[in-house]
DNA sequence: AAATATCTTGCAACACAGTTGCAAAAAAGG
DNA sequence: CCTTTTTTGCAACTGTGTTGCAAGATATTT
């Protein structure tokens, strides 16, 4: 796929395999990734390290971004583009308590929230638990 | 303190110097902890994994609620009375990236937040980064 | 197409976070 | 104060994430 690389020229990273197996994962599952999950899925092909500062390098550039959970941390794709100077991450990840899964509910918006007085937010993050579709 | 030992016995656990060294340090210190913290703050009278093993049992008793945020897990204290049997966490935690202070915000309310069909949730959290009036 | 500079990978080793089994110690209740 | 039940400390282990370094791969220049 000539995609993969002009997504990872478009970052300024060089293109190799594991880049572009890593993101060929982000891509054909579109739910949210651990690095165990990345690991299980092409961890005979490539070092747990090297995998590692995959994520790294991909959150550094933009193309992920960290998603939160109570059981532990994963990554998913930064639909609008980011780049190594913004990231806009102004959005709301919904985890399924039956299936594990967790996705970016990508039209959604955080609605405004009124802070006291001398809070200054410079960013938003809302994870809502419970059962989607597909276990509903 | 007298206060602890009853807190204690309301959620049915047994007084332990431990136990009551760990509620006095939330209750002391208001914001977010980390193991960490706690092990620093009390890691010369107590085994790391007592401290693990109190932190546990707080969370199953409701005494206190995991707090996520991009750099690890900490837990604060449960402002409303909750138990075994329910939680109700819908509240708002700020972090400030200056300080590095993690903090509920009791008195807000997440908005409602329209979901695509099918979606069911149970519990909203949501994450505030930014500048907090003292660092402000 | 070969040579160079630069970046990326794998390996080993390490630091830190969290868990489990078990025997000894402490709490609660009679 | 004796018994039951729970909690603690210790040792050992698993899992997660990082760092240094030499070897290999990529891009670039000629």
């Amino acid at each position: 796929m000539d995609q993969l690389r002009e997504t990872l020229k478009g970052h300024h990273l060089r293109t190799t395999t594991c880049r572009e197996d890593v993101l060929s994962t982000f891509i054909s599952k579109k739910n949210a990734l651990s690095h165990g999950d990345l690991e299980g899925a092409l961890g005979e092909n490539y070092d747990r390290v090297t995998i590692y500062r995959t994520l790294k390098t991909f959150l550094e550039k933009g193309i992920i971004h960290k998603v939160l959970d109570d059981e532990g941390l994963r990554y998913a794709l930064c639909s609008h583009n980011c780049s190594e100077e913004q990231h806009q991450h102004d959005h709301i990840h919904f985890k399924c308590n039956e299936c594990g899964e967790t996705n970016c509910l990508e039209n959604l918006h955080i609605p405004p929230v009124q802070l006291p007085l001398g809070y200054q937010p410079q960013n938003f993050n809302l994870l809502i638990q419970g059962t989607c579709p597909k276990c509903n």
